[in-house]
This record gives structure tokens, C-alpha cells and sequence, in this order.
DNA sequence: ACGCATATGTCAGTCTCTGACACTTACGGC
DNA sequence: GCCGTAAGTGTCAGAGACTGACATATGCGT
């Protein structure tokens, strides 16, 4: 077995647990005997309990960033970013119970959410010069930064939205919602 | 001593001690010893280290609440929103240059900075309900969330670049800026 | 079979945070 | 002034997350 897959394995078995007792009832020490290997082992694969849930979310990050430079530079920027989160939605593809679920666990848990948050302010700065250059005038920097970390609370709250929701709206197109309401015209 | 003098006390030792060797660097029971009680009691007044740093912001919430609340209701939602963020901005009087290395040390640390995402989150909470009031036709609990997480992000993002800045330009201005690169029309 | 790299378990230790208990201090009624 | 109560504090023990060190096992190419 590959190490992502047994990464994913784990993270599998971790996240149903947190599911049924919550995040701060599982110890990684029980997480770990429920995956067959040690506490320790756990922490080679994850740095901290919470990335059991959140996990590495590089790749997606420069999904979105590429699709962000390779949008057409008349666009405005505020489309530009909903097209680009939208892309990420459209192509992460997978079990979408078991994301439905990840996401349910990651919305009801303040730290894990926070965490999660954290995470976003990493893309922010990915996306931001891509953001900056295409924008003109003063404080550029102040102005991309504001845009793109918008644009991610729209893109969380979308996801958080279909999560929790029962019908099966598509969360591209809560996205959309989201991103009518807030954006610059 | 009052009890808020005395956290006030430890949470200002606690900062300078975080400002010259960097957050994780701290530990409880140096700040504990630095402030002349037991680590033990320190947790009596912050129940996470975190804590020393981000502080009770119970009150500046509802301050932000009221004010939002008192706004006329034929303005935009994200106008009196920036009306109200811009209050507090206004009404939190006091040492400047702490609140600006306290800003600096949270800013630059990670954990710290999730943390305070998370007590946005509990804002949003707070200030959804009375956008949403103002607020016609479907999904208005997304929207206003929308909203209200967004102009909570020009916040953040005024403070952060208001105290990594030289010049002595206003966190209002900041602000401004903020909100009219986003904001809808 | 051998050598090597990778993966794993065990152990010891640090640090944050909590509960329990004992002790001191402050204060209001008498 | 004396006493009972309440609030604050220190000490101790312990859970839980995480790390470093060391030894062992497992797989793989030669």
C-alpha cells in the first residue's frame, strides 16, 4: 500500500469517529489502535490530530491558482476567483458522502474550522499577486488581499452550506450565491 | 486589584514576553513566573495561553451588535457594516502602540491567528441575525452570512496592515479601502 | 544471503490544560 | 475583636498532544 493510501485510510477510520463522538472525545491514541498501528505512527502520518481531517490541500491550492492566472485579463477579478473556485468544485471528485461527511465534522468543530480558516490565509497569499496584478491605483496589495480572502469565505461558506444541507443543490451553485451577494459590481 | 487589572497585567507581560522570543517559544510557566504567580492561576484567568493575547472580546461584539442594530434600515446592509466595524475603530481608545504590538504578535503566529478566526466566527454569529432582517427574498441566512464574514475579513485585514505599517495612516482608512474593493454596490 | 532504506514500536520527556485538595486572605455580621 | 463564609492561590497528580532517540522489522535490489 502506498503511504497516501494508507494516509487516507487512517484519516478515513479517524474521521467516522469523530463523526459519531465528536472531535475532542477521540484521543489519536484511540484512533490509532482502531487503524492497527501506534500513536506514534499516526503522527508520522499526520503533524496534528486536526490534519486527520483537514489533510494536505496543496494541490488543490494550485488547481485554483493556475485556473486564476489562466483566466483572461479583461475579466473582472471578482469573476475571475468564482470561476476559479468553481473549477475546484467542479473537478474534486470522490466519494461525495464521505466529503459531505469530512465537511460536517470540520463545520461543527470551532478548532477544526479555525484551522481550516488558517489554511485559506495560506491560499490568500498564493492567489493574491495574481489578484494584485491585474488591479490598478493605490494600496493594491491592502485591496487583492481583501477580494481573495472574501472570495474564500464565499467558497467555505458554500461548502459548509451544502454540507449541511438535505436537499442536493449543488454546492457550485451556492457558490454562485455567495458570490452575487458579496462581490463589486 | 481588580480581577480585569490583574489579567490585564499578566496579559501585558505575556505579549512582551511573545513579542521578543516569539509565542512558542513562551511557556505558561515562564509568563506565570514573569507575573509572579503560579502557572496554575494563570489558567484561572486565561483558559489557554491564547488567551493572554486575544483576550474577552465579548464586549467590543456587542458594541459592533448595537451599533449595527441602531443603523437606519433603508442603508445598504454592507454600508451599516462598515459603519459599525468603523465604530469600533473609533471607540477602542487606549494605548496605541500596544494594541499595535499586540496586533504584530498575533499576526505573525499561526495558532494565534486561528484563534482569532475563530472568535470571528462567533461574531458572524452575532451579527447574521440583524442582516439578515434586511435583507429580501431567498437564502438570506447565506447571504447575510456572506456579509457579514466578509466585512469581518476587511476588519481583519485593516488591523493587520494598519500595524505592520510605518506610517501612521488610520486603521478607518484601511477600512474604507477595505470595504470599497469588495463590497457590493 | 547480504546490505540498505523505509516503516514501525517502544520509551522517555515536554508542554498545555484540568480536577482535587489544602491554605491563606478579605470581609460582613455579631 | 471574633468568627464564618467566600474568593483567590499554591501544590500535586494526571490526561492528552506531540517530539526525539533508539531498536527492530520489513521490503527490495543485487
Amino acid at each position: 500500500m502506498t503511504r497516501d493510501a494508507v494516509r487516507a485510510q487512517i484519516a478515513a477510520v479517524a474521521i467516522d469517529l469523530f463523526a459519531e463522538h465528536g472531535f475532542d472525545q477521540v484521543t489519536v491514541e484511540q484512533i490509532a489502535t482502531a487503524s492497527g498501528i501506534s500513536a506514534r505512527s499516526f503522527h508520522r502520518y499526520f503533524p496534528a490530530k486536526e490534519d486527520a481531517v483537514i489533510g494536505d490541500t496543496t494541490v488543490w491550492a494550485e488547481l485554483v491558482r493556475d485556473t486564476l492566472d489562466q483566466r483572461p485579463t479583461d475579466e473582472s477579478p471578482w469573476e475571475s476567483l468564482r470561476a476559479a473556485f468553481g473549477e475546484l468544485l467542479a473537478r474534486s471528485d470522490g466519494d461525495r458522502d464521505r466529503q459531505r461527511r469530512t465537511m460536517r465534522v470540520l463545520s461543527s468543530t470551532p478548532s477544526l474550522r479555525a484551522r481550516n480558516l488558517e489554511k485559506h490565509l495560506m491560499w490568500a497569499r498564493m492567489f493574491a499577486p495574481i489578484v494584485e496584478e491585474r488591479l490598478d491605483g493605490d494600496h493594491v496589495e491592502l485591496r487583492a488581499q481583501a477580494l481573495v480572502q472574501s472570495a474564500l469565505v464565499c467558497f467555505d461558506l458554500a461548502l459548509t452550506t451544502w454540507a449541511d444541507s438535505q436537499d442536493d443543490t449543488s454546492p457550485v451553485d451556492y457558490l454562485a450565491l455567495a458570490f452575487a451577494t458579496v462581490g463589486p459590481r
